[in-house]
DNA sequence: TCTGGGGTCCTAGGACCC
DNA sequence: TCTGGGGTCCTAGGACCC
């Protein structure tokens, strides 16, 4: 079909000489959440600043943001509040404000259309871009200047010829750096990294990888996309010897986003004893979602309900309606049957309700 | 180090049907 | 009656990502 993107070009700086190509740039805002707090917060710069939950330490709650100075104390993104405070005791706190970090990454996406190319939205922090152009590099040091114009924040871009080589080069672009990966660099800076640096790759599968002696991205590479069928399935097994070499023909698409499900959940500052607060709880997350599905003109076709007890065990229950809705009060009748098949017999740490939603067709 | 909240995608097993 | 193979749908759980 017409997903040619319009042939790129800077040319006020890079008139068109040499051969064209085309590439796939991964863009990815540095520290992005502690940056826009920094815009409102000059006076903290240079300080270890950590952006999570309500921003008090001594609560639940974990990092959600954390400055490069917080960073050198062993606190990252997942981090809990009241570690980060014990490793980090001068850290300032600040509570999360995902409106005012919306709107941020909404000045950054449109910053990024404007340069031109197919622009993908992949979270709210990073974007993939497919672009042609005679001067890769040239290109991406004009996307991190004209991001900075709009919006005075700093990016590092991953230069690739796939998404997954361009992701993983943006991470080692940082800070406000351009780096490119592609088939003619991969082994030499792919092969020595663990298995865990593989965007998809998480600490499960390398432990798992790890216990068959495949400890590294060349050992992966090098391992019979059969031998590892039986363990991590059909798909999964030969899919991983292909990210260890690289390979991904993912498309960069500007597809309008369409949410596949809402959720909502809470954790309670104490653990809940009483069911029928539960119950409550439910009721309350129930309506919020009704109005998520509403904002996204959704209709809902099963709701699950999580429970996570005081021991961290946490289980889904979920319930298909009878035919999609939004309605506030169908949304919480399922959840209530949902938890009905909880048995409730430990404090409660966590409750949670998604509406998957219907597709199908017609419905919108 | 006592572990958030928003999501996506894949898998396995059982039900059900032919 | 005690035996089949395949396809599809549903559900719960797992892994991962930002």
């Amino acid at each position: 079909m017409s997903r040619t993107p319009p042939l790129w070009r800077i040319s006020r700086i890079a008139p068109m000489l040499g051969s064209v190509e085309r590439v796939v740039l991964h863009v990815d805002l540095d520290q992005f959440i502690v940056a826009v707090e920094l815009l409102r917060h000059p006076e903290l710069r240079g300080r270890p600043v950590l952006v999570g939950g309500s921003g008090d330490p001594t609560q639940r709650g974990v990092v959600a943001g954390a400055s490069y100075e917080a960073r050198r104390f062993g606190v990252r993104s997942g981090t809990p509040l009241r570690t980060a405070a014990a490793r980090c005791p001068e850290a300032v706190f600040l509570p999360a404000d995902r409106e005012t970090y919306l709107a941020a990454s909404e000045d950054v996406m449109a910053a990024l259309r404007e340069v031109g190319g197919i622009v993908e939205v992949a979270g709210w922090d990073e974007a993939f871009m497919l672009v042609d152009t005679d001067d890769a590099e040239r290109t991406a040091r004009f996307v991190q200047q004209h991001v900075r114009e709009r919006t005075a924040l700093a990016c590092s871009v991953g230069i690739g010829d796939n998404k997954l080589r361009a992701k993983l080069a943006s991470g080692l672009a940082k800070p406000a750096g351009v780096f490119r990966l592609d088939v003619s660099n991969w082994v030499e800076v792919m092969a020595d990294r663990p298995t865990d640096a593989l965007w998809g790759v998480g600490a499960k599968t390398a432990k798992k990888l790890a216990a068959r002696g495949i400890a590294t991205v060349g050992e992966l590479a090098a391992t019979p996309m059969a031998d590892l069928a039986g363990e991590f399935g059909p798909n999964i097994g030969p899919w991983l010897v292909a990210l260890a070499h690289g390979y991904d023909s993912t498309p960069v698409t500007d597809e309008p986003y369409q949410a596949r499900s809402h959720g909502r959940e809470v954790t309670f500052q104490r653990d809940l004893h009483d069911v029928a607060a539960v119950r409550a709880e439910i009721a309350r997350l129930s309506r919020t979602v009704a109005d998520d599905l509403a904002a996204d003109d959704a209709l809902a076709r099963r709701v699950v309900v999580t429970v996570r007890d005081s021991r961290f065990a946490t289980r889904t229950h979920g319930v298909s309606l009878s035919e999609p809705t939004r309605d506030a009060a169908a949304i919480a009748a399922a959840a209530r049957t949902a938890l009905d098949r909880f048995p409730l017999d430990r404090p409660v740490r966590l409750v949670g309700v998604r509406a998957e939603i219907d597709r199908s067709g017609a419905a919108r």
